[in-house]
DNA sequence: CCCGATTAACTAGTTGACTAGTAGTATACG
DNA sequence: CGTATACTACTAGTCAACTAGTTAATCGGG
């Protein structure tokens, strides 16, 4: 259920989100690994297969626009995290994160305020 | 970096932790699907090689015993999240999570009275 | 019009995760 | 003591992800 990409797919996905859509060259040379033309074409193929993906011709080479949205994959992701790591209990992993060094204060006065936000004004 | 498990691994790491430790069979008649004794010997095998569990002897069987911490795992987990989906900002995820309904009001004060802990006393 | 460069399509090889069978060994028990 | 049972070791096959080579088509420049 939901969308889920392989490694790969996910950082080319990366790319597209960034730059709205790309030919393969473009791609390619945005790519942390140093892949062959074809392998990433190989790759863009079977993502277009899997409508991850649409292309449309501009001049020689074809143009690819993502059909799915960053939103939607970083929820699959993050539900997939819970239910198989911590309980399926999201509230544990909001523990950890808040428990880790990794938030700075301002990060957690941030996050306080959009629990605020959230909850019915006048709680316990 | 840091301790990563496939998903049979996970599995099978999951089962260790919540009984301390276990036999092949043990593991095995608890594994959500039927695999043949000779796979889940094979998997808690491999997994030996990587160093995730050890064995002692124990009359005929081999009793497990994991050698990793949930907490690692879920630690790594959740940084290669963060990484690969979140542009490396935790507070972006927090914010998604808070947004998303999946969070009751209770668990969300839960979570505003951590940060409240966390927070030096005083002052926006 | 021809040449070099870029690109798409097709084909295929490698690797790791996952699965399971077979053989051999040890244990329990009558 | 002998047989059945449970277990480990070894071997191997399947599948998906990943990678890249070859071939053919297209385009721009001389």
């Amino acid at each position: 259920m939901g969308v889920t990409l392989t490694g790969r797919e996910l950082e080319i996905m990366t790319i597209l989100w960034q730059l709205g859509s790309g030919t393969v060259a473009q791609v390619r040379e945005r790519l942390p690994d140093d892949l062959a033309y074809t392998t990433v074409l190989s790759l863009i193929r079977t993502m277009e297969e899997k409508e991850l993906v649409r292309h449309e011709e501009e001049g020689r080479a074809y143009r690819y626009h993502p059909l799915i949205q960053e939103k939607a994959v970083r929820r699959t992701a993050l539900k997939q995290l819970v239910e198989t790591l911590f309980e399926g209990a999201p509230e544990l992993l909001m523990t950890q994160l808040v428990s880790d060094r990794r938030l700075s204060d301002e990060d957690l006065r941030r996050i306080r305020a959009l629990i605020d936000e959230r909850l019915p004004a006048g709680g316990s």
